[in-house]
DNA sequence: CGCCGGATTGAAACGTTTCAAACTCCGTGG
DNA sequence: CCACGGAGTTTGAAACGTTTCAATCCGGCG
């Protein structure tokens, strides 16, 4: 595939919402949140986008952006026009599926989030962002390990639907119970089963591995 | 297509997560809700489904449920088998276009679900679900209309994040400024603009139309 | 040094939950 | 015909979790 490799800066919005898109991209390294900004200025970030993954599939089949894309870290980005996307899928379905795959991935991801945003409280809700993370970036190894998470507080706030002052607080309460620490862009959780324990956290919703083939 | 038209009661689970599933189903007549349990023994309802749209399209391509569909009506569905979806796609592809932007259409509902729960507060996030589902009804006319919504309190309170208690107290604050009335399975909307006022409502997430044609 | 982004603190105000009880409507059985 | 029970809605009051505001602290950088 025609690749246009695309370096920006950490704070720099890749979409803005209601831009007109013309190529998906894809996500080679950093992290990326999807933003949505109500009408009263206050801000949610709907979704986190890591390496490998592909944060507006949406732009293959609406004309303009449904979200605005913004930049955590200095992220580094392809560009896939979607001429060359629908090309690929139109010679190889099996491309097509796994995209859509992606795109379902993604819906459940959104709806495991309005559970948590709707059901837990602060510091549960906190832990179950960092559990679906480590996961998602393949980082879980044993009882105590550590990943790239280069997301400040007031992200977090803006993620899980809480003030920055409370996430702060939630945060030290996970620090003590030796669960989890973040510190200085990293995310080192200490106790794997007692963070997945405070978060509830059930992550089958996150295997799609052995998938059906649905086309031959 | 094969059709094999089901009446199920309301209150019946239609799929339950984790069960096995070789079909898809499409809701003709009533509504669905998808709900996801925690282990905490509380329940959150992740989206609802109204009649012409088609709540576990994943079934294609994950072999095993991954949420619990309740009727919260009576219903009748249809189940279209995954093989001749399959073949229908590979006949014309525009189907599989189409369902796969049904699917990114589910994602950005969810994702503007997480925004409701996550920034507005008791009042403002049942008008935006009020809204939401008057759109998606097509009941939309003027600035007064009403359509059905077979939906209790409860569950209202199961699909915004709250207790029913505020649920009921925020019903009547909405019924009290006559923006909203909630009577017997049905939706009187009285104030077509200050409910989305009050929402804070901003429609385009469901606008779809005149979509970009990805394959021939 | 002074500034800036980010983390931290305290205390009061606020929105929401919880609990327990009562009320309405409606279909069923005595 | 009335009593009963169940599902759904409504009520009050206290307890609770979270937000808000305003100030402070810390480390890195020009």
């Amino acid at each position: 595939m025609p690749e246009q490799e695309t370096l920006l800066p950490a704070h720099s919005d890749i979409v803005r919402r209601g831009q007109s898109v013309d190529s998906a991209c894809l996500v080679v390294e950093g992290f990326l949140a999807r933003i949505r900004d109500t009408s009263s200025g206050r801000r949610q970030i709907t979704a986190f986008y890591l390496p490998g993954e592909m944060p507006d599939l949406d732009a293959l089949l609406v004309p303009s952006a449904l979200a605005t894309l913004l930049a955590l870290s200095p992220v580094r980005i392809q560009r896939v026009p979607r001429a060359a996307m629908r090309d690929a899928i139109a010679r190889y379905p099996a491309i097509g599926e796994a995209l859509w795959r992606q795109t379902i991935m993604d819906g459940m991801i959104a709806m495991e989030w309005v559970a948590n945003i709707g059901q837990r409280q602060a510091r549960a809700r906190i832990a179950h962002l960092i559990c679906e993370v480590a996961i998602r970036s393949r980082a879980v190894a044993g009882e105590q390990f550590d990943f790239a998470f280069p997301v400040t507080q007031t992200h977090i706030a803006e993620a899980t639907g809480m003030s920055p002052v409370h996430v702060n607080r939630s945060v030290q309460a996970l620090r003590a119970e030796r669960a989890l620490e973040l510190v200085d862009g990293r995310a080192f959780v200490r106790n794997w089963a007692l963070l997945q324990d405070i978060a509830e956290f059930e992550g089958s919703y996150l295997d799609m591995e052995a998938p059906v083939r649905l086309l031959a």
